[in-house]
DNA sequence: ACGAGGTCCTGCGAGC
DNA sequence: TGCTCGCAGGACCTCG
């Protein structure tokens, strides 16, 4: 997402700003977004964990779409069906649009400051595609705590970017229980849970991430990386390695595990 | 330190 | 057909 709009948007000036929702802001007001926003002109684009961050010359703007939001930059306006999703319209100074559109609107927004933006960056954990996230890093991370394996694959503070359906390929393709207590995975797994995790990220990025339900109809490209997911919402169907029905389970953190409980262990 | 459970919001599928 | 209901999702919160 973030590769695709950078181009767009880096170098540009915010002529105008709208927001059609208050309840997708944190710690902000509207006002106070709106009128920092308009007139900031937009230094860079990247991304950190699973949010977009829009460094202005001003504050930084810091996307987290959830599941469900999606950035895109457009020269056309918005198809009527989708109007009512946009949350945020940003007019630049070439004539497009970044649009930030969610369904469900259980994205969020930030406007942080530096001192804010520090706070919050170093709350995140490490990313798993810098280099220097090594098994041995990761072996650190999981000896730390008793909570189950995804769950610490989950948790922000200790991960960077890694949400259910990722931390679910990984541990399937690792073959690791996803219930096990993060401190008991045998360190034999370790490097072997570092190159999935990686691997994964890697390809879903690369596919443009996995478009799980489409929400709205007529929308332009989705990810294609759902096609190459594995266990992710096949519970009852067979383990694509061994046969095994894929067992699914609420027990891990009252969100959807699916796992074989042949193969991960 | 940990699990359990709730909150936000809305589309959708199931069931009546 | 038309309704209600429960669920899904990520981050964050409280409670025990």
């Amino acid at each position: 997402m973030v590769s695709d709009i950078r181009s767009g948007l880096e170098g540009r000036r915010i002529l105008q700003a709208r927001l059609s929702h208050d309840d997708v802001l944190r710690g902000v007001s509207r006002r106070a977004l709106l009128a920092g926003l308009k007139g900031a002109r937009i230094r860079s684009v990247t991304r950190r964990a699973k949010h977009a961050v829009i460094e202005t010359d001003r504050n930084r703007l810091v996307v987290q779409p959830g599941m469900t939001g999606n950035l895109e930059v457009r020269r056309t306006e918005l198809p009527a069906a989708e109007r009512r999703y946009a949350v945020l319209r940003l007019e630049l100074d070439n004539g497009r649009t970044l649009v930030y559109q969610d369904v469900r609107r259980l994205g969020t927004l930030l406007w942080l400051d530096q001192a804010g933006w520090d706070r919050y960056d170093q709350a995140i954990g490490p990313e798993p595609l810098d280099r220097s996230f090594t098994a041995r890093a990761l072996q650190r991370i999981l000896e730390g705590s008793r909570a189950a394996v995804k769950k610490v694959l989950m948790d922000q503070r200790s991960l960077a970017g890694v949400g259910n359906i990722y931390a679910q390929e990984a541990l399937f393709a690792a073959r690791i229980d996803p219930s096990k207590p993060a401190r008991e995975v045998p360190q034999s797994r370790v490097a072997p849970l570092r190159r999935e995790l990686v691997r994964i990220l890697r390809a879903a990025i690369r596919a443009k991430g996995s478009t799980v339900r489409d929400y709205r109809t007529g929308t332009g490209e989705s990810g294609q990386f759902q096609l190459e997911l594995l266990v992710y919402d096949r519970a009852g169907e067979p383990c694509l390695r061994c046969g095994t029905t894929l067992s699914g389970t609420h027990a891990i953190d009252a969100r959807i595990t699916v796992f074989c409980h042949r193969c991960q262990s």
